[in-house]
Order: structure tokens, then C-alpha cells, then sequence
DNA sequence: CAGAAGTATTTTGCACGCAAATTAAATTTG
DNA sequence: CAAATTTAATTTGCGTGCAAAATACTTCTG
């Protein structure tokens, strides 16, 4: 291991990567449907639907433009569904269906797992400073 | 801040997000002529070149896909090189160029300068363990 | 109220990144 | 040595993500 390791960023960036492909093979592994991509947008509509694309931008953390994307596969896959604004033609909120939220606890469940597994070995203490440590980054940059 | 960062899988991967913005931005800022997934590569190369596309993706911890296209823009952008091996015509060695020497110091004090500016702020003992965890996801998933 | 300014969403363009399939060459095996 | 297997690199397909431009609608201002 390590050689390239030395480097923080790097280290960052390849823990993500395969933060993501575990979480992708669970997903695929319990026939979800769903792609980590979807799961994150669906995590934070379990938290309020009902929202606009930028409101669920924020809620999200992800762009306007990524949200366009995923919600479009989503609401193919039946997950969500558009609901016209009456008072907003450039508007629509976003609700979860039936099917979303029978696979809710299930969704939960996986990304509860993939959370376990990559801290196994790791201390309470431990966890704390890495969730410190990332909040840092994210706020710094 | 939080709601969704109460999940940690979200709070890494929004955290390596941000870090990939950040230093897209820099070195465009800088006008180094290179990507951060360019960055990463040269930063293997610098570690030692002349190796074939299977070597790098072991160094580099990339798939061969992801080096091939990566690869082709730095080639594109004269910063490496491919260099035919006599013994094996499926294979080439990949050399840096002079040009990719002359940014060598930038490029490194660039990841540098990331690293420093995400770590603000973190005592020494608080990044030693962001490193430990780290590397422990990246070896249990 | 018409034109200007602002806002919501989408589209386009680019950069990753992997898996699976493909191509071409080297090596192993019968 | 020819066929089968393995190996090296590439291509294709899909998912993610942002910035900047485009589109359509709403609100503000004179």
C-alpha cells in the first residue's frame, strides 16, 4: 500500500471511489433499482418531499443541473413523481410514490451498512474526528 | 449546516466533492494546463516513469480504462509521452516530457496547498487519525 | 403596462471512473 | 506448430458532477 498514500488528497479522492463502488454493489446486490447517485437524492426527500429542484438542491447538496438528471431517472424507475406548481409555471415539486417509500427502510438499512463496514476497526472517538475533519474540508473549500 | 451530513457516506463523498472543485479550480487558477485527475497521474509519474499503462493503474490506483483517456489529454497536451516497447507490441512506456518536468514543483505544491488549506485548523493528532480512517475504508471496501 | 431584471429548470459540454466487451499480440498446451 | 488461453490496451456504455448557456416564466421599475 501507500507510495501514492503519502498525499491526503489522494487518499481522500481513492477512499471516496471505493466508498462508492461498495455502495453501488450493495445496491445491486439487494436488487434496490436504485444507483448511489439516487439513493442520496432519495435520503434527502425520506427527510420532506414535496420540494422544488432547488430547494432539494440545497437539501442535497447537489447542483440544479445534476438534479435534473436524476430525478428524470427516478421518476422512470416510478420513485418520484413532478407535480405542477399552480402559482409557478417554471416550477414543480418533487413527491415520493408508494414504491419509494416501500424500499425506504431497506435504503436506510444499505447505507447504514456501507457506513459500518468502512468504520469497522475504528473507535467512537476515532469516527468523531474523521466526521470533524470532514466537516473542516467541506467548509474550508 | 447537516440534516444530511448526519450521514457519514454523504458527508465523505460531499467532502471529496468539494476538494475536487477546489483544486480544479486552483490549478486553472494557476494555469498549470492540467485536470486534477491529470494531477493525480503526473503525481505517479513523478514517482518514477517510463511505465507501461498497467503499471500506472497499479501506481496510480486508476482502472487501465480510466488511464487510456487520461493518458490521451496529456499526451494531446505534450506533458507524456508514449514510447513503443520492441519486446512487446501490445505495450508502450509512458515517459513525462520536459514540459511536464518544468510544472513539476507547481503541480506538487499545488496538491500541497490544497491539503493545507482543507486541514486548517485540524491538530496534527486530528489529521493523523482522518489519515488512519481513511485508509481503513479504503482497504475494507 | 412594457421593458428590464431576476428566478427556476434544463441543456450542453467537459471531466472523471468503472465494468464489460473488444482487439491485438504473446504465451501456453496438446 | 496450431489451437486455446492469457495478457495489454482500448472502446463502449453508464453513472456522477459542475459550469455556463439557454429557455421560459415571474417580478420589479419607470
Amino acid at each position: 500500500m501507500l507510495e501514492i498514500f503519502d498525499n491526503v488528497c489522494i487518499l481522500l479522492a481513492k477512499s471516496e471511489q471505493k466508498h462508492f463502488q461498495f455502495t453501488k454493489k450493495l445496491l445491486e446486490e439487494h436488487g434496490l433499482g436504485i444507483t448511489p447517485g439516487q439513493l442520496v437524492v432519495l435520503y434527502a426527500l425520506y427527510k420532506g418531499d414535496g420540494v422544488s429542484i432547488t430547494e432539494l438542491s440545497k437539501k442535497s447538496y447537489l447542483d440544479n443541473s445534476t438534479l435534473t438528471g436524476l430525478i428524470d431517472r427516478l421518476e422512470r424507475a416510478h420513485f418520484v413523481s413532478r407535480v405542477d406548481v399552480p402559482e409557478d409555471r417554471r416550477s414543480y415539486y418533487i413527491y415520493l410514490t408508494e414504491e419509494a417509500n416501500a424500499i425506504r427502510d431497506q435504503a436506510i438499512a444499505i447505507m447504514q451498512s456501507v457506513a459500518k463496514t468502512m468504520l469497522e476497526g475504528c473507535s467512537e472517538e476515532e469516527v468523531r474526528v474523521f466526521r470533524k475533519v470532514l466537516l473542516n474540508i467541506y467548509e474550508k473549500l
